[in-house]
Order: C-alpha cells, then sequence, then structure tokens
DNA sequence: GAGTTCATGTAGACGTTGTCAACATGAAAG
DNA sequence: CTTTCATGTTGACAACGTCTACATGAACTC
C-alpha cells in the first residue's frame, strides 16, 4: 500500500526528494494530523538537510498546494473511474456512481483530502492546482447537467442543483472523517452501520438511480 | 456589530482580557484567515505582554477551542431562532428552518464557523466543547427525526437520513465561504444569484416543504 | 576525456512563534 | 494594615520557515 518512499531510481544527489516529500508529507498527515506537518520534520525523517525541501517548494503553502493539486486530479480520477464502472450512460446512473467515487476515495485518502480544503491552499493557488480543479469541476458540472436535462429537479437553476449535490460527498466526507457531529448523531441507536453502505445510502438520497 | 473589545467593565487589571483576546481572535479570522492567527499577534493588538494571554488560555488550542465552543452555541441559537420564527410545529417547515438558519449563521460567522472545523479543535476537545456539540447535535436529530416520523424517507436509517441532511449546510457552508468549486460551478450562465435565494432553494432540496 | 554548468543538497543565520519559569502588581479578603 | 492570589510582565528557550552563501556531483560541451 505504501509507495516506496526511497525509489531505485536515484538520477540525483538523493533520489527523486521531491516525491519523497509528498509522499511522507502525506503520510505525517494521515498519522499525526495537518497540523503536526513541518517542513524541518520532513527533511529529518528522509535524512536530508533542513532547508533541503526549499529546493524543491518555495514554501511550505507551495507543498500543501502540490498535495492538493494532487488531490484534485487522483479524485477526478476514483470519480470518472466509478462513472466508467457502471458501464451505463444513464446521466442518474452516472452521476451518483461519481458520487460515491468521490466520497470514497475522500474517506481513503484522508491527507489529500484536507489538503485540498487547508486554509493556506485557497490563498495561495498556483496555476496547476487552479487547472486540475477546473477540470474536475468541468465534469462534475457536465454530469449534473445532464441529470437535469434527464429530469431531474427541472425547476431549480442549475447553480442551485450543483451546490446540492456537490454539497453532500464533500459535507459527508468532512463529517464521517472528523467525527464532528459526534456519536451523538451516529450509531447511537446501537446499529453500526457498513460504511460502504452508509456511502451508498446517502447518494442515493442525493442522486436517486429511479 | 462589533462588540466593544476595550469594555467599560475593568475588574482587573487590563480588563476583562478574556474576551477581548476572543473577539480580537475572531477578527483576525475574519479579516486574514485563520492562518494568520497568532498568540503574540494578538497580544500586541490588545497593548499587552506577548505572554499575558496564556493566562487565560493554556495554549492556542484551547483558544480556539473556545471559539469553536462559541461558536456551537450562537449556531444552535440561531437555528433554533429560526425555527421559532415561523411560528409552526410542521416538522418539516421546522427543519427546513433550521437548515437556513444554521447555513446563514455560518456564511454570516466565518470565524467562528473555520473554529469549528479546525484540525487543532477536533483533536484537543474541551469538555464545554464536547457539551456544547453535543446539545446541538441532539436538537438537530430530534428535529430530523420528527420529519422522518412525518413520511420523509422512511425507507433509509436515521443515520443516513442525519448525515444527508446535516451534510447539505455545511458542506454548502465550506464551498460558498471558501469558494471553492470556483466560478466554474457557480454563476458561469452570467446569472448571478441572491445569496438569500440560493440559501432556500438548496435547503429546500434537502428539506422539501411539501 | 577534461572542463564547465547548473540543478540539487548543506551549513549557518535571522526573525517569529508557542510556551515556560520567575518576578511584579494591585484588587479583594481577613 | 497585612496577606493572598489572580492577573500581567520579563526574559528565556526550542522549534519553525526562510534566506544567503557555499559545496557537490551528474550531465553537457568541446
Amino acid at each position: 500500500m505504501n509507495e516506496p518512499v526511497t525509489s531505485q531510481a536515484k538520477p540525483y544527489h538523493h533520489g527523486n526528494l521531491a516525491d519523497a516529500i509528498l509522499a511522507r508529507a502525506a503520510q505525517i498527515i494521515d498519522q499525526q494530523g495537518i497540523e503536526a506537518l513541518t517542513l524541518r520534520g520532513i527533511a529529518r525523517d528522509l535524512g536530508v538537510s533542513h532547508s533541503a525541501p526549499n529546493r524543491h517548494f518555495r514554501n511550505k503553502a507551495a507543498l500543501l498546494s502540490a498535495l492538493a493539486t494532487d488531490g484534485w486530479l487522483k479524485a477526478h480520477e476514483a470519480t470518472l473511474q466509478e462513472a466508467a464502472a457502471t458501464g451505463s450512460d444513464n446521466p442518474h446512473v452516472v452521476l451518483n456512481a461519481m458520487g460515491r467515487g468521490y466520497l470514497r476515495w475522500a474517506l481513503e485518502n484522508r491527507a489529500l483530502f484536507k489538503a485540498i480544503f487547508h486554509p493556506d491552499v485557497s490563498r495561495q493557488a498556483s496555476s496547476e492546482l487552479i487547472e486540475a480543479n477546473r477540470q474536475f469541476s468541468a465534469t462534475v458540472r457536465a454530469a449534473i447537467e445532464a441529470t437535469q436535462r434527464d429530469g431531474r429537479h427541472p425547476e431549480v437553476p442549475l447553480s442551485v442543483l450543483t451546490l446540492f449535490t456537490t454539497s453532500v460527498p464533500m459535507g459527508a466526507a468532512v463529517l464521517l472523517m472528523d467525527n464532528v457531529l459526534g456519536e451523538e448523531l451516529f450509531g447511537a441507536e446501537g446499529q453500526v452501520m457498513d460504511l460502504e453502505s452508509l456511502i451508498t445510502q446517502v447518494i442515493d438520497l442525493v442522486v436517486p438511480l429511479r
């Protein structure tokens, strides 16, 4: 599951440090939280000097931005893949699968997901980040538009339907990831639910299959 | 709109610094973002020594935790107030109003909303924070349960309905606040929508009024 | 193949931050 | 008036991000 941090291909002095930094950063975010991420700590873990990371990332925000860019790309990929797996061209079926793909991806890639919504990232956005975001948004927008043409909530403006549709996987990911609402809300009645089943059912409420 | 930072009641040396710190912290988050929040900066702005805040908050996370606690209380209040304003006891009408109240509150109180979801907060949760969260969750849970008894999505488990219902105002707040999805998604067709109308319509999709 | 170039890594420094311990102050209690 | 103790100050420390000057060695040039 872990990619090899110290790859065998060492084209330069100490291997391709940039990828190693990104991998280690994701690991730290997963294990210790995004607030425990420090450039010097990463450098220590990788056995390089404290300012080596600065050769590859202009500053800490740029590292987070790179993680976020990777996150958008991977999320896009996971979303498209889940849609393709249905083998259907029914807009409702496709969008439903996309929602599941996105939500499942977020829960399985907490580090990248958190990087996407980190305050430092939204401020200083690189052009690559903006482009990755734009592509993902374009895909989602088209899929949502298709469902509306297929009869889903024709009474509301597309922007409202878009906000509604994207809010659910995104909000559900945040709520489930940090368990924000506590055990008070979920599983209080003792019936602990399978996560996969929870994902399926909540997405079905947003994009019904029929 | 701004509470008096330097209150006239000065029961101790320099006034009640704790409240002044909280108020200034919220201001900084709103104006410069939560990543620009520093204890020393607050102390400077208030004209006290750099470690004065430590007398009132054990550490920076404790300050954020206090903000988050305040946030849950205020959100709870705003939610209940909007529900009461309907003068109705129809569960759908009540929950719909609660959703609007929460979303509008979040968009009008960005600082407290962001504190609630800050990574440092979810880790170190004070008992007051947990209690404030619990009370809010209990209110929301009861309102959602009432709509289900009133015929809303009786086919899904309550936990799924809860996740769905809470995801929308929460996710919409994040998306609208940081404009995460960019202009690609909203207003691209040139029809810029009134924010209040957007709130109403998106909540109506989650909790239909009939 | 020897010399040059330049991306990559190192060493040291600086200012800032969070946090702690020791000390000072003055309102409230006795 | 004296004591107490919450509140505020001062100084210190380690860690951090980031900058500048310097070192290294792979790749390119002739």
